[in-house]
DNA sequence: TCTTATAGTTCTAAAAGAGAACTGTCAATT
DNA sequence: AATTGACAGTTCTCTTTTAGAACTATAAGA
């Protein structure tokens, strides 16, 4: 499977897979959440090949989640800096951090703690729903086709070419 | 890097995305989501190739994220299905699908919808403060070595051996 | 002039993934 | 009794990605 089928797909965990889903990237953005701007700096942190660097923070800035911007002329230099669009994987990497923070962590403890500026507390995230503020879980939860899916029952999927998989939308 | 090594970093989305961090994997983790609990439910379901998708099985059950339990005798089968480890992947999912949500949708709008059972309102996921329940933004949070931090200040890390990256917890 | 900092690019070898075919067990059909 | 089909993998070859290291380019500073 290509990435680009991916992003293609009536599924918008398959689309932000399709851009953040591999290991490098999302250890680049841990980075750029822990104010890593340069290249230097994310090479170094992460041990990254710099040639997959290279093309990581290409491919991010393509999807609009970085910016590349100038910090001075000659020679030229850039920073990567997160968009809006970037931020809002904010809460992506909380809930990745959280659960690791629950089953991943050693006899020592959380590497990381978190503090809330507004309460001033280190807190946990928690997932609750929009509507009534309760905390969420999987099986309190009915998923139903929206507009964007696949196939409505009037007009049947055009037999999607050479793809295999048999699309399932969410 | 090897996936192993990224388990074993004092930084809880490093040893997270070992155990998640690829795209397949995160797909079966949708299917599971979505009641697939069969190797030929999630091969069909994701175009996958057979020899991954056992492969990524095995690791899943070895994660104990999935439980393998047999559902018939003769010829031996066995289903897959989410541990409580693995139904608490449930925030990570659902923020992945937000942002695909709110970023990757084209015209025809959300491919799913999520209803809550209690309230029962379509909703969004939103991410809170557990100390004091309001949205959380990455501006507004500050982290800091917790007890697990690898370089405590009393003693420096005992130089780590080979590899190159100046750990970074998180 | 020589070294360092920064941000890449280029090369080769190793690892991971794609794609297809094959194995083995049993139930149902011909 | 032989054949087909469902299921859950395994094995094979070929291609794409990654790893790892070296190289390029520009300019500042010792």
């Amino acid at each position: 499977m290509k990435w680009k089928e991916l992003e293609e797909e009536p599924c918008s965990m398959a689309r932000t897979i399709g851009v953040i889903g591999d290991r490098w990237t999302l250890l680049i953005l841990r980075e750029c959440f822990l104010r890593t701007r340069r290249f230097e700096g994310f090479q170094s942190a992460l041990g990254i090949t710099r040639h997959l660097l290279a093309e990581r923070l290409k491919k991010l800035v393509r999807q609009g989640i970085l910016r590349r911007i100038p910090y001075q002329e000659s020679p030229k230099r850039h920073e990567y800096i997160l968009t809006q669009k970037g931020l809002d994987l904010y809460p992506i990497m909380m809930a990745i951090v959280h659960w690791g923070d629950t089953h991943m962590v050693d006899e020592r403890g959380r590497p990381l703690l978190h503090q809330h500026r507004k309460c001033g507390k280190d807190f946990d995230p928690v997932m609750v729903c929009s509507e009534c503020g309760e905390p969420l879980s999987a099986k309190e939860v009915h998923t139903h086709p929206g507009p964007g899916a696949r196939s409505t029952p009037a007009s049947p999927p055009p037999a999607t070419s050479k793809t295999k998989a048999r699309s399932r939308a969410a």
